[in-house]
DNA sequence: GTCTATACCAGGATAGAC
DNA sequence: GTCTATCCTGGTATAGAC
């Protein structure tokens, strides 16, 4: 297979996916039409129909690419020494997230839709249970690191402590998105000093 | 104006509301047609437009239903003495939410068509500072009760804090919403443990 | 691969009878 | 107030030329 065909199909399918993300974010995955897709990305039906299949193929992508790369931030946090506390780490997302998305509103959207798509709420699904897992191990880790509990104790306080840290991501991303006078700093601040250690 | 039939529109309006629901949890405020809502209230679509100027009154009927009520719990625990912690209140919160609903799913869809729906964004807007604002009401006289600090002091922290438990009830509608092996109970209860009193 | 033009259909809303 | 039947817009997807 030719090289240069094979990395325009590829750019060819990032770039309308990203005109696709700026529809949905002012007008929702379904509120956006493929008129505006197509009004958006500078091209034609044709030529957006010649690299999808389907308006739900575009959101199947765009969507994966929305909530992708999360959980190498936490790996690449876990290389550290000495390690940050667990909630710095979220701190970390929050920011690797906002610079991804530019703000979490299209997540929101995105978690909305979920409840009613199977292919998207599997997506959900599967990131936040990888995600959760990645978080669980890194609280593990820091206990046995900082307080030099053995594993299998680190892993029950991460066990049960976990929820704690994903509502507060979860909790950011919607007050961040809804909530018009929300402080970012104030909150991971807030969080900084009341969540466990 | 007569009696008997302004209680009739009331009743009917409610019913269709309550049809309108059901198909909404199905298949979301966008994705369920009119037909949907026709077929799940048994009426027809005179009647449903005699009642409704068209789908988005429905949708913002039915939204304001779902939303509504929540700060009322706030209000009545507030009464209370002694005062129960304010991660208590989460508990009644979510009940009472619960025990509305079903289940959260239908508030998540809501918040995901909050980001791009001018109308049901000032409406969640409209709840969330309610809330907010009800829920830092009652950390500061807890903390007025229980620590016998003053109300300037209280109020400090019922600002400072009240973030943290309003993440404990997103977080709990979103897990409880899309994360399929989540238990309730074991949620609260760590909340129970960690938030601060 | 991409364009323009268009086929085709779903869905919101109305007309008119009862 | 409610029904049935229908209009009509807007939206997805395709055909066929380049």
């Amino acid at each position: 297979m030719p090289k240069v065909t094979d990395e325009y199909r590829i750019a060819k399918r990032e770039e309308i996916a990203d005109a696709a993300l700026r529809a949905f974010r002012r007008k929702g995955f379904q509120g956006a039409s493929m008129a505006d897709i197509i009004a958006e990305s500078g091209l034609s039906a044709g030529a957006i129909y010649g690299h999808f299949a389907s308006k739900g193929d575009i959101i199947l992508d765009v969507a994966t690419r929305v909530v992708g790369a999360r959980v190498d931030d936490v790996q690449q946090l876990m290389a550290s020494d000495p390690l940050p506390p667990p909630s710095h780490l979220l701190r970390v997302l929050m920011g690797g997230m906002l610079e991804d998305l530019g703000d979490p509103t299209i997540l929101v959207q995105l978690w909305g839709e979920a409840a009613t798509d199977p292919a998207l709420r599997d997506l959900a699904q599967g990131v936040f249970a990888q995600l959760q897992g990645a978080y669980r191990r890194y609280i593990s880790l820091w206990h046995q690191r900082e307080h030099g509990v053995s594993e299998e104790e680190g892993d029950a306080i991460g066990a049960e402590q976990v929820s704690l840290f994903v509502s507060g991501a979860q909790g950011f991303i919607v007050q961040a998105a809804l909530m018009p006078d929300f402080d970012r700093e104030r909150y991971l601040t807030t969080l900084d000093k009341y969540l466990p250690r």
